[in-house]
DNA sequence: CTGTTAGCGCCTTCAT
DNA sequence: ATGAAGGCGCTAACAG
């Protein structure tokens, strides 16, 4: 195990200071052009490479940044990751992975850790919003390390976001499902406590509004994001006195298992009953029955946060960025609620 | 902005030496109780945290690890990644994550990259067996930075690996075509210059011979792992002369392909033609046709990598690891290819 | 048991 | 344009 080059090693080579070499190797523009090439050159020659951690410790920063998400292994935030990864590898930034499986505990430690691994910003999907969260965050934003949230934020003025409108997103699915002759649709809401949900039904109930369908209660219930709380709600909803003939589901789990319990209740889809999932989830694109949903763009999602990370760190000169960035869902419309004929 | 405290303010503090305070804090058993205790108390008052980047430039650890995959949004990575997460998470480790999107090029720059973060350890699923990666592995070695493949591996002395069975997944899966009474059974290949492809097909081919069915190369046909690749595949096979009745295939979305086509010549699943995926994507299981798989637990082979690489570096004493682990692989069997009515 | 000293590799004043 | 010196925060070596 050979030793690592320092800029001392090339110092002694050369006969001149260790200084010089430093900014020769910075491109100090007070450094004679002929040293400034010679240092470059056996720098090269001696293959030296700069010591990051040394170079962390003098200016106090680590190079990285941290992400946190509720779990790496959905396709969603995988894909974020991987948005958020291409974007800041080329900037020579590391991206260090936290997990914290919705738990509040693990997100409070989630940002001690990285507070302590001293990074340079922290972009996080933020599961739970409580007093105890607010005090970490707030925290964050007093160290000055910048903050990013994606997907799910919290409303702070310090701190930047990039989400998609679940709102818009809703809307549309919602308006598709009434241009194709529905006129009965139920929604399965997540957890309407967290804003996205509320945002998705919100969207929902406007979509409804604008083309004078009303409103009814009985048709919204509240689900889990998997197949089996689908499953259950649609049970729920074909008991009913008059049942809908379609679904608006905030999830694509949910989707995956109202389509379930109406192929067992022999209902045909989509001619009979339309179902809209929320998610694009890889799986609905591959059933025989494929789903239609809101794609949410999550490398896009990705890089983009990585971009306002480093706008906001002003590695990106010239360029103003929004400090709430919020994206445009796209619609996939598939075969679960294609029912006429029609030319789209 | 208030800044960190370090050991220098808590000796001021009890007028006592810096390098005391740091003994104490590392548990130095040649420390007074009294003054150890006082120490951990005013550190705590002082809500001291040890500067890791200081620590890291002193010992030359940074308290991190690399992991190298070809793409992170893939179920299969994904949880591999988390299964390495959550076992390095508790021992304090950070992970730094790197795509080389199956470029060779790619993979050499994220390993210089990861060196130079001297990082504590490399884990890596390799995609290119070439002489200029050896090269880099070699480098690797020569820095004593511990090396563990997971998945894909190289044969080197110095590195170790977790695998799984390949050949047993595919040989046990081939077997259970054969129970269901199939006698000719094709096979999809990924490209067999990888190492893990030919013992999926080694597996297959044992099977057969095993149980006396005759190899027939023109049911072998190499694919890509996508849906596309497993719609030609299976065009091609039914054209021959004498069709196969099952498939056993080495990617799950070869799988899928080969389903979709079989569907649309109109050929009953499993009836008439059972199908074997290898994978467990999460869309097997969600199709109405669920497709039998062979699982590779991934989450099980992130842990057991994260875990060999603290055997390595002797953080779990006591113990000791096989340098080179083989999983065993788990069957998913599911509808694709359960055709007799028998008790399994 | 504890204090002193020095060094990890880099950058940044302050001189010259 | 360059050199010398000091410090980032921590630990290890060497005294006592």
């Amino acid at each position: 195990m050979t030793k690592k080059t320092t800029i001392y090693d090339i110092a002694k080579k050369l006969d001149i200071a260790a200084a010089t070499v430093s900014r020769a190797l910075n491109n100090n523009p007070k450094i004679s052009a002929k040293t400034s090439k010679l240092v470059l050159e056996t720098a090269e020659k001696m293959n030296y490479k700069k010591n990051n951690l040394a170079f962390a410790l003098q200016s106090g920063k680590s190079n990285s940044v941290g992400v946190i998400v509720p779990r790496i292994n959905t396709n969603f935030f995988a894909s974020v990751i991987m948005g958020i990864e291409e974007e800041l590898q080329a900037e020579g930034y590391h991206v260090i992975i936290c997990q914290s499986n919705e738990d509040e505990k693990m997100e409070i430690e989630n940002i001690n850790t990285l507070l302590n691994a001293q990074v340079d910003g922290i972009l996080m999907s933020i599961s739970n919003v409580t007093e105890e969260n607010s005090e970490i965050i707030k925290k964050v934003i007093q160290k000055n390390t910048p903050l990013i949230f994606f997907d799910r934020k919290l409303n702070i003025d310090e701190a930047s976001s990039v989400t998609i409108n679940d709102f818009q997103g809703a809307y549309l699915a919602t308006q598709k499902l009434i241009e194709q002759g529905c006129n009965k649709i139920a929604h399965l809401s997540g957890n309407r406590s967290i804003q996205l949900y509320e945002d998705r039904f919100a969207g929902y109930k406007k979509a409804l509004e604008d083309n004078n369908i009303v409103f009814n209660e009985n048709y919204v219930i509240q689900t889990k994001s998997n197949v089996e709380s689908g499953i259950n709600a649609m049970k729920e909803l074909l008991e009913l006195a008059t049942p809908p003939n379609a679904v608006f589901s905030s999830s694509d789990f949910a989707a995956l298992g109202a389509i379930q319990e109406l192929k067992e209740q022999g209902i045909n889809i989509p001619e009979d009953f339309c179902v809209f999932g929320f998610g694009n989830e890889p799986f609905t694109k591959y059933m025989e029955l494929s789903i239609s949903t809101v794609d949410q763009s999550p490398i896009e999602m990705g890089k983009v946060t990585a971009k306002l990370f480093l706008n906001q760190i002003g590695k990106t000169k010239n360029v103003t960025m929004e400090k709430n960035i919020i994206l445009m869902p796209q619609l996939q419309i598939r075969k679960s609620s294609i029912k006429l004929q029609k030319h789209i």
